[in-house]
DNA sequence: AAAAAAG
């Protein structure tokens, strides 16, 4: 099951100077050296917080303290406010800091490479809280990371990162530091966060012990796929090995108990089958160090995989001998995950995102009212579709496997090039399907919540939801956090995004409102649903050039 | 009724 195949297709020169995940690749260059300490680094605007320590300040009254630096850059101004502010509990520190920067509006052109598609992502506020006597600063360069060799030449040569993101920057010192402390971290869809985990486990795994020591739980088969094919880029010179812990397909079942033990060090996988294994005593846990939970709070929602999560984490728990390090890591949190993720990691550090910053401003939102279903496919067919194919690739979102497979057949039928995955499809299927997508094989693919979370392909640029977001046990309440996540499958790094929720109820109306309340985030209109001009604004709005001058966009090949 | 899983 370790096998090699790394799944990223070279696909387009994109020009990047921040870390990012697998399928966001350049084309490969070796003649390129990599850039840290390069002026490309010098003048970015980021990560200056590098040579923030926090130092412990131990007053018996909860104090706060703000206060503000500027700097002065050279040629466009910038300025970074940071605010650090502590709470003390009772006897236990606690610290909180919140970091914001703040930029000129000037400085992209010359790191976007004048494509128009990179923005900000990292202009962001992260809140980090750390527990204990640990005091960490940000790492501005790989090289601060104290990685090996080969760990540092995987992330630069095949990788092909700079320097680490802003998230990178400032968990990757956390996981790494001795004593190795539990970490609930958030940050947005699509700003590295497979990396800092990926990069965590391979640094804790010693290459030359042949059983597993690190584990990364994941609630797709595809996202387990992915994370691994990460790891397996990533870590391709350290010669470590890992384990895919997903269902066999059915064709060639063999039953784990004729199956040898794992002997990879690194295990990733999903719920089921990494229990199934435990369980058969196949995979030991004895000396895992390092437990990662990917889109953790699904991984903890009591309609998730709490269950199942749980009893792993015991399992490890208790038969590791020298204590597992927990990372949880998703860009959303609701307030009920929350406060059970910190119960679960208790004396842990925590980043999380302020909830306001929470909501993709990157990602243009639209919505558009039609009658009755079949105006919805009218609308993708006549209004989306082909402009969707020109800039890039589409994903569409369905409710139930049972949508999806008829808008796949539908559009079909009428010579509309769309593929769909869903889990009732075979295993060997959705791979294919997925594949093909992930190597710009296919334009636009039609999916249920499955690719809702974690799905990572810079090329998406338009995401449509054909139903909305829902919960399940209460259908007239939004699902947010899988809103949050659909959308963000779009506008991966700081690339141009936009999503068109479509709706043909006052149900789907009030949800839409719903939905807008709580991120405090007004989602235009497209006024006319058989309107072409009203499209056509609605994507101006959005960034993307009209029809005619698609061709510059610089964004589809 | 998404997802994971079953032998």
């Amino acid at each position: 099951m370790a096998d090699d195949s790394s799944s990223s297709a070279p696909t387009k020169t994109e020009k990047k100077s921040w870390a990012d995940e697998e399928s966001d690749e350049e084309v490969p260059s070796p003649a390129d050296p990599p850039l840290v300490g390069s002026k490309d680094v010098e003048q970015s605007e980021l990560n200056k917080i590098e040579s923030l320590s926090i130092s412990e300040d131990k007053c018996k009254d909860d104090k706060i303290e703000s206060l503000s630096i500027s700097e002065d850059k050279g040629k466009d101004d910038k300025i970074e406010s940071l605010s650090i502010s502590e709470d003390k509990g009772k006897d236990d520190k606690i610290e909180s800091l919140s970091i914001s920067e703040d930029k000129g509006k000037n400085e992209d052109e010359d790191r976007d490479g004048g494509d128009g598609l990179l923005e900000n992502p990292e202009d962001t506020d992260i809140k980090a809280v750390t527990t204990g006597e640990s005091v960490y600063s940000s790492a501005l360069r790989f090289e601060d990371l104290n990685l090996s060799k080969d760990l540092l030449k995987g992330i630069y040569t095949e990788m092909r990162f700079h320097r680490p993101s802003k998230i990178q920057a400032i968990s990757l010192p956390m996981i790494l530091t001795p004593p190795y402390k539990d970490l609930v971290a958030q940050a947005h869809n699509g700003s590295g966060k497979t990396t800092c985990f990926v990069l965590g486990m391979l640094s804790r795994v010693d290459p030359n012990k042949k059983l597993p020591q690190a584990m990364c739980i994941c609630p797709t088969r595809e996202l387990a796929q992915q994370n691994q094919a990460v790891l397996l880029k990533m870590g391709r010179f350290t010669g470590i090995t890992s384990f895919l812990a997903i269902p066999a397909d059915s064709a060639n079942y063999v039953p784990i108990s004729k199956l040898p033990p794992v002997t990879d060090q690194v295990v990733i996988g999903t719920p089921g089958t990494i229990k199934k294994w435990t369980s058969a005593r196949k995979l030991s846990t004895r000396e895992i160090k390092i437990l990662v939970f990917d889109e953790a709070d699904h991984m903890l929602a009591e309609d998730g995989f709490r269950d199942d999560s749980l009893r792993i984490m015991k399992e490890i728990q208790s038969s590791s001998t020298a204590g597992c390090q927990v990372l949880l890591f998703s860009a959303t949190f609701n307030d009920a995950v929350k406060a059970f993720a910190l119960r679960v990691v208790k004396n842990g550090n925590q980043l999380f995102v302020k909830k306001e910053e929470l909501t993709l401003d990157k990602v243009k939102q639209y919505k558009v009212y039609c009658p009755d279903e079949l105006a919805k496919i009218e609308v993708i067919k006549d209004k989306i579709f082909e402009f969707g194919q020109k800039v890039g690739q589409t994903i569409i979102f369905a409710h139930t496997r049972n949508t999806a497979k008829m808008l796949h057949q539908t559009l079909s039928k009428d010579g509309y090039e769309c593929t769909a995955v869903q889990g009732a499809l075979s295993q060997e299927y959705r791979d294919k399907i997925i594949k093909e997508f992930k190597d710009g094989l296919t334009k636009v693919l039609i999916t249920t919540d499955l690719l809702a979370r974690g799905f990572d392909q810079a090329q998406v640029n338009l995401v449509i939801n054909f139903d909305l977001p829902v919960k399940y046990d209460f259908p007239s309440e939004p699902d947010y956090e899988v809103y949050l996540h659909r959308i963000g499958r779009t506008g991966r790094f700081g690339r141009k995004g936009a999503a068109f929720n479509l709706m043909f109820s006052d149900r789907d109306r009030m949800i839409m409102e719903k939905i807008e309340r709580h991120f405090n985030h007004t989602i235009p209109e497209v006024g006319d649903w058989q309107s072409e001009e009203d499209f056509e604004k609605a994507l101006k709005d959005a960034g993307w050039r009209m029809m005619k001058s698609m061709g510059e966009l610089g964004c589809g090949e």
